[in-house]
DNA sequence: GTCTATAGTGCGATAGAC
DNA sequence: GTCTATCGCACTATAGAC
């Protein structure tokens, strides 16, 4: 037992979701996060850069769980499917578990601008991660570029239908169903000659 | 002749604009740009809302160009080609005209993660703006959202290949390769009874 | 662990334009 | 008189320096 209560880092996330949620982001200050962990706030300071980020420490792990994926698929299958996998493994084994903490955290973001900002710029850095991943497959530029992109875009609205709990449809069944649909949208790959 | 020199907000912006540039965005502060400006710290935040936010006003013009393109176009072309066209015009008729300018902006912006936050929820939204047209001409959900994402993220990396200058390519030429480039990525649209 | 610079807000005063 | 742009001051909280 150790001269300190266990997981500070742990209490501070829990602590700042409750308050984020009862009061909202901008009227709850760092010393009252830090009181309710029983901490100061030069400590939340040492674990979090700053005070959004306490919501999204948890995307690294994402992160690192869907390059991988990518880096681990069979190099039989192209870009697009490989996202389509890998984005439907990360929405069945750990999405779908935590649906309840997922809406509540989605609930406080959307209610403030500073805090979408600090999620997109998480978004942005997945696909550039995920672009990487692919260069490593021999994928090469625009197109690894554009097929992280485009991943992260179905992701975003499939995860945004899925969040609002308007559709009886899984994240990963949703992700596919985009896919399909962006298929279409783009059109067929050039009209060689056909017909 | 009024009582004060006139266009305080393009004075504040061409100085932040030369002090970012100068010193770095974190080691300027709002009342050195005040002060070059011949204003106040509280004039500043009357026309900004931060000290980010004076180098994204110009924002606002550019979604009503595409929007106003997107609602003005024919009704027959589809979704993808009316993005490809509206997407190359402002091109053509904003940023190449500005490349200078566009440059120093994109070397400030990438030089601070805050400012990219601001951009991409500026991309964000203009993305939200573009489906909405997209559904005003009547397409349907999620084909409009993803059709506008799917429009932002080529102009992202085609934007950002022109910005770089190491490409001969204009802008809009490099829009129109991307798209090409995303046809093919995302493969042909459904595998039914041809061959 | 304390101290401080700076971002950002609220409110009242002022000086013109209309 | 009203309206708008600016200034000035007091204030809080974040975030970083020491």
């Amino acid at each position: 037992m150790g001269r300190w209560a266990p997981d500070a880092r742990g209490r501070l996330e829990r602590a700042a979701l409750e308050l984020y949620g009862e009061r909202g982001f901008e009227c709850t200050t760092v010393a009252e996060i830090a009181e309710r962990a029983g901490l100061t706030e030069r400590t939340f300071f040492r674990h979090f850069a700053d005070k959004r980020e306490v919501l999204f420490s948890g995307g690294a792990a994402l992160q690192e769980f869907l390059v991988g994926m990518v880096d681990a698929a069979p190099s039989s299958l192209a870009p697009i499917e490989v996202l389509t996998a890998v984005l439907g493994s990360a929405a069945d084994d750990i999405f779908e578990e935590r649906r309840g903490f997922v809406r509540q955290r989605q609930a406080i973001i959307d209610a403030n601008a500073e805090l979408q900002e600090r999620e997109l710029i998480k978004l942005a850095s997945l696909a550039s991660a995920m672009a990487d991943a692919l260069r490593r497959r021999g994928v090469g530029d625009p197109a690894a570029s554009l097929a992280a992109e485009a991943g992260i875009a179905v992701f975003k609205i499939a995860f945004e239908e899925w969040v609002q709990g308007t559709t009886e449809q899984s994240l990963s069944e949703g992700i596919r169903a985009c896919v399909d649909e962006l298929r279409h949208v783009t059109g067929r790959p050039r009209p060689t000659a056909r017909r």
